[in-house]
DNA sequence: ACCCCGATCGTA
DNA sequence: ACGATCGGGGTT
């Protein structure tokens, strides 16, 4: 059981993001098991908000992988993100779902009601989860099955199959 | 300064 | 099917 470093994150996105299901995510006191993430790849890519160069809102995916990129969605969700692949490649993973194991047992399904639960607002952007203590990714044995779809709520992109959701039932696993 | 609209979600 | 709610970013 080790956590997840720069090398981990600075792989292909697709990559890390079939790879974090079924991977520890710790923010704080909360615990929980990575169930759906979507892959969003640089300028070639219409759905990723670092489509059209870099913003002040996108500068962080232009930055080091394993950094997290945190953004607020339709006034009044945020969604959180893991930077990732090589330092001026804009890219990153959006973390969709969560099976929350501690404090409680809960299935988080949505990035909207995963950041809200968590409390992960716009102040944890930018944060480097490869070195913090208190918000990190932590690697297990877990190899679970997953599926490949369409991203969410896009309207461009969409013929790209870089949503992944983990097959496995995980409501009966605990450590 | 103005305007459009979005990587969502709960309610109807 | 739709409204809530607001900031990012392009346009005037």
């Amino acid at each position: 059981m080790t956590r997840l470093k720069k090398d981990y994150f600075s792989q292909p996105t697709l990559e890390v993001a079939k790879d974090l299901l079924g991977k520890e995510l710790i923010f704080r006191e909360y615990k929980g098991l990575i169930t759906e993430t979507e892959a969003y790849i640089g300028q070639d890519d219409p759905a990723c908000h670092a489509a059209r160069g870099k913003t002040p809102r996108t500068t962080v995916m232009f930055g080091p992988a394993g950094v997290s990129y945190v953004y607020l969605i339709y006034g009044m969700y945020f969604c959180l993100n893991i930077v990732t692949e090589a330092e001026g490649f804009p890219a990153a993973v959006l973390l969709r779902g969560l099976h929350l194991k501690h404090p409680e047992s809960k299935n988080l399904n949505g990035p909207g009601k995963l950041c809200k639960h968590l409390g992960i607002t716009r102040e944890h952007n930018g944060l480097d989860l490869t070195t913090s203590d208190v918000f990190y990714v932590q690697d297990n044995s877990l190899k679970p099955g997953y599926i490949a779809t369409p991203r969410i709520g896009i309207k461009v992109g969409t013929e790209k199959l870089w949503r992944f959701i983990i097959i496995e039932d995980f409501s009966a696993i605990h450590d």
